[in-house]
DNA sequence: ATAAAGTCCGTACCTTAGTACGGAGTCAAG
DNA sequence: CTTGACTCCGTACTAAGGTACGGACTTTAT
């Protein structure tokens, strides 16, 4: 049962993209080409599948695409090195953009606080913080 | 001297933008058509820098140049349900993006001390996650 | 008066990860 | 053997927020 054997909306369907997803990442390099039927229709294997869903996975935990073709060249997991170099610069920039969020979030969260509570205030907190100091 | 008198160079430079970004923002209806010169030449005036700065620091806070726009047309501060409705969707927004973001944070840091705690694995544990349960 | 710098405008281009289109060819079922 | 579903391909388009270009024109400084 390893000649698994499909069409490229089966392998889409299998794999949880959409067709021309599937060509597109054909275009990218991501997947290898596949067989050709008798005419000129894609052919796909199982181990199409595998890597769709791997680039899938990739995604979810923020690698993009230019970073999962590398991920996809050190698939054989022999060069640890500069796997964990791709993860750990992919983990620094989650980090940042985490510190970043969290500076947006207590900024609002104070700021509807503050609109709440001065509920007599002339001036809406809010308005009135992103317009900065009113010198004039 | 509240007659300051910019061009396009000089207001974007107060501002801390490019003359692009004026354009830009003109176009996009975000900041009111300046007067002009005797050729045609915008001259620009010290409510346009306060504005321009005003969509920056909403920008940092998260907001889109459309919630900007909707932002700007509330900027007298009469009307705090609607500003806090749009600020409260922002804070909304920015809080899931922090979950998600902390789950990928994560899950990334997990796979690399799992791949540096072990060496002797002769698969990468990132790959492997990521490849999913290696079922064939 | 002339040269350098700045500005005008519309339009095209950039990024990322796809999505949509459309006319032609192909496959499977009846 | 026809019908309907699927697939082919190249190309254009999307979102967002700008950025770049280029030829003509204006302003400022010398």
């Amino acid at each position: 049962m390893r000649e698994a054997n499909y069409t490229i909306a089966n392998v889409a369907q299998a794999a949880g993209v959409g067709v021309e997803t599937v060509r597109y990442y054909e275009r990218r390099g991501l997947i290898a080409q596949p067989a050709r039927m008798a005419g000129a229709y894609r052919r796909y294997g199982g181990d199409h599948v595998h890597r769709i869903r791997f680039i899938r996975r990739a995604q979810e935990l923020g690698f993009n695409l230019e970073e999962i073709e590398s991920l996809l060249a050190l698939e054989d997991g022999t060069d640890r090195r500069t796997i964990r170099r791709i993860a750990g610069a992919r983990l620094a920039e989650t980090r940042q953009r985490l510190v970043d969020l969290k500076r947006m979030e207590q900024a609002l969260a104070h700021l509807l606080h503050e609109c709440e509570a001065h509920q007599k205030a002339q001036r809406c907190p809010i308005i009135a913080a992103i317009g900065g100091d009113p010198e004039s």
